[in-house]
RNA sequence: GGGCCCGUGGCGGAACGGCAGACGCGGCGGACUUAAAAUCCGCUUCCGCGCAAGCGGAGUGUGGGUUCAAUUCCCACCGGGCCCA
């Protein structure tokens, strides 16, 4: 820049105000100059331009699917906030990455080009340009040569390559740690030697070539197999959960969605499920996303639990272990493996007729059931894939079927029904259950509903006691008049003290109830007055009791005597509490509380060999197939016996092929096979290739990858994103993930990460999950340094703006409405307003396009980062930018003489006021700087060139700081101001983006005399001017001297004085 | 049903447990203008008293609690949002 170039305003008085005309003529000039000047290009360590000495921050964005529609003003809310907070790094003498490119594969591309015929490729490409435009407008201080977008094969080629290195690969448990993922070839030397068995119970050396494969694919970390998925055949395609309506439909076209088995590709997350969630501890995230991360994986601790049936076992998971005694039935998913081989010919239960109410409930039932089990499970099957998973659990009404068969019960050693009933899912646990239904909500309403025994195993303290009460209130037979309230005063003795035994408590009832005299007989007489405690505690225990609808003493023992409790109260209970009615020959739960219990039944099952103590994950394994045309193809290849084959990283990428037509196979047959758009690319599908067996003739994978898979990665390629022989070199890996210079020796792996990782909560749980254990595969692997992706995760908020609409609830067009009072009206007619997402949807989209031009894309940052905490939602308001607006004009004015456009700072040292203020600002600003806190930042900013307006010209320290302070926030205005003022006349292009952003000094902010306040009693009364340095006694000294204080104390006695240095002093009077 | 988050002027929002409402929008008044815009200055939580400077009271969803002192910490409730069932 050596001279700068101006363009008359269109004000004839003023040429030179900063007007939304010359914020654009000078935002687009330096938008140029810093493209020109490769300003924003990071260098990589080994690069010329890198600098070692200074420390390594990565900053990043989710990075966005590139739409069609453009973006509107609250798309770039989070890339404004990092853009600011990489330049303010920058300043404060980081090297700093930041970057920004596409995750462009996807669906809406899809749709299009099978609406038009349009290649996706075409339409990615162009909505990319588009987007990138809207992008370089706002100023992003941006390294263009990192932004990769997924659908470049250059990019994809790595993806397949990262798809290749988990399909060959295996999750050794017994490594350190928990385990770690470990190439194939190690199993493979492993089981050679013998030091690992097959899982199949073969030796190795006895097994064909296919059981050899059979049993080291069964290994893999991704690993394709049969299982239920949403299969939508009339859109072609299967869907994830989410896709699927709560009526079991297609979110897009309401088509029917189908259960059914269909071999996919699946990855092994649920290997990485403990590790996933214990380095959840090492993150700096926001808690709520930690503890939803924690959710989804879902950690629960509790055993397994063989039951046999016929010669068979079913294994199920139980959190419960403890009340095994109390498994009156066992039901099985629908799906189950066993439910065919178990099923039996008749409806018999343990060789007698079973109740009809077994083979009725559900609704396609016949009267009367079917004829033989078989049909019934057919038809319930039939029944069962019509719902969604969702509609499944949720189900108000318990359906299912018995199967005329019985397993055993371990522990009572009793026979008991096998089930099949949706509310168990195949995908979940062992997708089996033992029923325990006085101890759970579902399998209660379950058998309620058919008609199986409900059997207490477990009471809460006070049931407990009341049992006890039942059993031993009246050894002779003969029940007191009174053992209502005898009772209510036991469980009233046991609840308010835990440790009190039941014996003791009813000792101390039964030796009153003996000495007549006694308070607590006078109040078995008299009725309990209300505000006696113990008088009150009894009449809540008399009400409880009374709720439980017992006749006589007699009719309560005999529902405990039949464990029959809670079938009678009509309730599970689900919490811990004691057990009761669980003994056997070999073990004897009761008595012990729910957690002993735990502990005694887990030992008796793994001495007995009838299980074991397990944590199960809620956390499923991933579903990794699409039957879609614009995804990554799978580097695999079948061979003519089906057999999966990877490619060799030589044969990368797999292109995807041309087609005509990208449309799925759509069909009204459910059990249509599903066809892909790439299986069509017949020429594509099939190849000859040599894999080491010689030249033979392969069939390909015609599913791509799902939308997930470029967005797992694409940050570590943002580091070296043309490296054409690793996904990223090791040493610009460690340097930008780990924080280790290219020239030190250290080992250490830092948690490590990306410094900040800046995006929207809607993917707290999936993406972040899959990202981290991908990063934790490639970690495993030794191709990256860290075993965590992202240190420091921050979620911005919504913005929000109002909608509005007509009286037939159809959005109208935001931007037309006109307000009138309260009211709204669209062309004159009333409409409603609600606040919502911005979006095309509610018609209320603002563009950035429109608020650059009207005030300059600096306005347009700054307004955003005004409107509130980063983090929160909050409403768009077009009227209030205004403010941002005339700040920008302030400060302009301030510094530039608005008719010549020259300096009007003066050389002069600052006075003591202004020194203070910009010490203080500079303090402030940093300090908000580092926590994001934008606006405090700018208000502060407003703050300080308030002051300097009323100065009679700016002195050039003040203005040097207020500009630096400026340049992250509104880049090209202080770009502007620093050349004209700062860095003028010196034909330096040097950017102020690596100018040092100043420190303030505390010693030089520091006031002289400060007012402090002066309450009474915690009540403002006066202030007090005293030196900053003021110690306590001098400050209560001339509190107590203050006329206003002696007035409002008065006669009073002071009582004490609380005096804070520097803060307040507060007298207590009274 | 369980868990998490959030409730502050007309609006967006500020406030290490220590002067509630910074900063901005809007509004009101004034200056400058023939006038308007723009700009600058002042006022703007509510209620009451006062011609006024000012004075008094209430006040951060509701009700309790901890504390010399609570928007801030704890408990319960009400309302809104999100996640999981």
């Amino acid at each position: 820049m050596s001279t700068i170039p101006t363009t008359p305003s269109p004000d004839p008085d003023f040429p030179h105000r900063y007007t939304a005309a010359l914020a654009n003529q000078l935002e687009s000039r330096w938008q140029d100059h810093w493209e020109h000047a490769h300003t924003f290009e990071a260098p990589n360590p080994g690069e010329p331009a890198f600098d070692a000495a200074r420390p390594k921050k990565f900053i990043l964005d989710m990075f966005p699917y590139p739409s069609g529609v453009g973006l509107h003003v609250g798309h770039p809310l989070g890339y404004i906030a990092t853009d600011i907070f990489a330049r303010y790094l920058r300043m404060a003498g980081n090297n700093v990455l930041h970057t920004m490119g596409f995750d462009a594969f996807g669906l809406p591309a899809e749709q299009y080009a099978v609406q038009t015929g349009q290649h996706p490729r075409i339409t990615t490409y162009n909505n990319i340009a588009t987007m990138k435009a809207q992008l370089r407008r706002l100023g992003l201080a941006h390294d263009p040569r990192r932004g990769v977008s997924t659908t470049d094969p250059d990019f994809y080629k790595w993806t397949q390559w990262i798809f290749l290195q988990i399909y060959n690969s295996w999750y050794d448990q017994s490594a350190t740690d928990g385990g770690k993922a470990r190439p194939i070839a190690d199993l493979i030397k492993l089981l050679e030697s013998g030091r690992k068995q097959p899982s199949s119970g073969k030796q190795w050396g006895a097994m064909t070539p296919s059981e050899r494969a059979d049993e080291i694919d069964s290994h893999r970390l991704a690993f394709s197999a049969e299982i239920p998925v949403n299969w939508c055949p009339m859109l072609g395609t299967v869907l994830a959960n989410e896709e699927v309506t709560a009526d079991g439909r297609s979110e897009r076209g309401n088509y029917p969605v189908y259960k059914r088995p269909l071999k996919q590709w699946i990855m092994r997350i649920t290997s990485y499920a403990h590790r996933l969630l214990s380095d959840l501890d090492k993150l700096d995230w926001p808690e709520p996303i930690k503890l939803m991360q924690r959710n989804w994986i879902g950690k629960s601790e509790g055993a397994f639990v063989d039951f046999t049936a016929a010669s068979e076992t079913i294994r199920i998971f139980t959190t419960r272990p403890d009340t095994l005694f109390g498994a009156t039935y066992m039901v099985l998913s629908p799906e189950h493996p066993l439910v065919d081989t178990l099923a039996g010919a008749d409806w018999t239960f343990n060789s007698k007729p079973s109740p009809a109410t077994w083979r009725t409930g559900f609704p396609s039932a016949p009267a009367g059931g079917h004829a033989t089990p078989r049909e019934a499970i057919a038809a319930y099957r039939a029944y069962a894939q019509s719902k969604s998973d969702l509609q499944r659990t949720e189900a108000k009404e318990k359906t299912g079927v018995y199967i005329g068969a019985a397993a055993i019960n371990p522990a009572s050693n009793t026979p008991i029904p096998i089930f099949i009933a949706d509310y168990v899912l195949m995908g979940y646990g062992t997708g089996a259950i033992m029923a325990v239904p006085s101890g759970d909500t579902r399998d209660f309403e379950f058998a309620k509903l058919i008609g199986l025994p409900i059997k207490d195993v477990v009471y809460p303290r006070h049931i407990a006691a009341m049992r006890y009460f039942s059993e031993h209130a009246y050894p002779s037979g003969e029940v007191s008049p009174t053992w209502r309230e005898d009772l209510a005063d036991m469980l009233g003795m046991v609840t308010s003290d835990t440790s009190r035994s039941f014996h003791e408590a009813l000792t101390t009832i039964t030796a009153r109830r003996r000495s007549p005299g006694s308070a607590a007989d006078r109040g078995t007489a008299a009725k309990p007055s209300a505000t006696d405690p113990r008088g009150s505690t009894r009449a809540i225990w008399l009400e409880a009791i009374d709720a439980l609808n017992v006749g006589s003493f007699h009719d309560l023992r005999h529902r405990f005597q039949g464990a029959h409790f809670q079938s009678d109260s009509g309730e599970a209970f689900t919490g811990p509490g004691i057990s009761v009615n669980s003994s056997s020959a070999s073990v004897s739960l009761d008595g012990l509380t729910t957690a002993d219990a735990k502990v005694a039944i887990a030992r008796w099952l793994e001495k007995t060999s009838h299980g074991r103590s397990a944590v199960n994950y809620k956390l499923r394994d991933w579903l990794f197939s699409r039957q879609r045309y614009w995804g990554e193809p799978f580097p695999i290849v079948y061979d003519e016996s089906g057999r999966a084959h990877a490619l060799p990283e030589s044969m990368l990428p797999v292109l995807l092929p041309e087609l005509e037509n990208f449309q799925p196979e759509s069909s009204d047959d459910p059990n249509a096979p599903p066809r892909p758009p790439l299986a069509r690319a017949k020429d594509w599908t099939t190849v000859e290739l040599d894999l080491g067996e010689g030249k033979k003739i392969y069939t390909r994978e015609t599913n791509t990858m799902p939308n997930w898979a470029g967005s797992c990665w694409y940050y570590l390629r943002y580091l070296d994103p043309k490296n054409e022989n690793n996904l990223v070199d090791p040493t610009i890996d460690r340097y930008w993930m780990a924080g280790v210079s290219p020239s030190s020796h250290s080992v250490t792996s830092p948690i490590g990460g990306v410094d900040l990782y800046v995006g929207g909560v809607e993917h707290a749980v999936l993406h972040l999950l899959y990202a981290r254990f991908w990063h934790k595969v490639l970690f495993d692997l030794g191709h990256i340094s860290t075993p965590e992706p992202f240190q420091k995760l921050f979620n911005q908020g919504y913005i929000q703006a109002a909608a509005y609409t007509d009286d037939r609830g159809l959005y109208v067009e935001a931007s037309e409405v006109q307000e009138q009072g309260n009211a709204f009206l669209y062309n004159g007619k009333p409409v409603k307003r609600e606040f919502g997402k911005m979006g095309k949807s509610l018609k209320n989209a603002v563009t950035p396009d429109d608020i650059c031009r009207e005030y300059g894309c600096d306005t347009l940052r700054l307004y955003e980062m005004s409107m509130g905490p980063l983090e929160a939602s909050k409403p768009w308001n077009t009227r209030d930018i205004i403010g941002s607006y005339r700040f920008l004009q302030r400060i302009w004015r301030n510094l530039i003489d608005e008719q010549t456009g020259n300096s009007r700072v003066s050389d002069t040292a600052p006075d003591d006021a202004t020194r203070r203020l910009m010490h203080k600002t500079l303090i402030g600003v940093r300090r908000d700087m580092e926590t994001l806190g934008f606006n405090t930042a700018i208000s502060k900013l407003i703050e300080f060139n308030n002051h300097l307006s009323t100065l009679p010209a700016v002195p050039a320290d003040a203005a040097k700081a207020l500009i630096l302070m400026l340049a992250p926030i509104t880049p090209h205005i202080a770009e502007e101001l620093f050349h004209r003022i700062i860095n003028q006349n010196q034909g330096d292009p040097r950017s102020i983006a690596f100018e040092p952003m100043p420190t303030g000094d505390p010693s030089l902010a520091a006031d002289d005399t400060i007012e402090i306040p002066i309450q009474i009693n915690g009540k403002l009364r006066s202030k007090l001017s005293v030196p900053a340095t003021a110690d306590k006694q001098a400050i209560e000294a001339a509190a107590l001297a203050d006329p206003k204080v002696k007035e409002s104390i008065g006669a009073q006695t002071i009582k004490k004085v609380v005096v804070i240095p520097g803060r307040l002093v507060n007298l207590v009077v009274g």
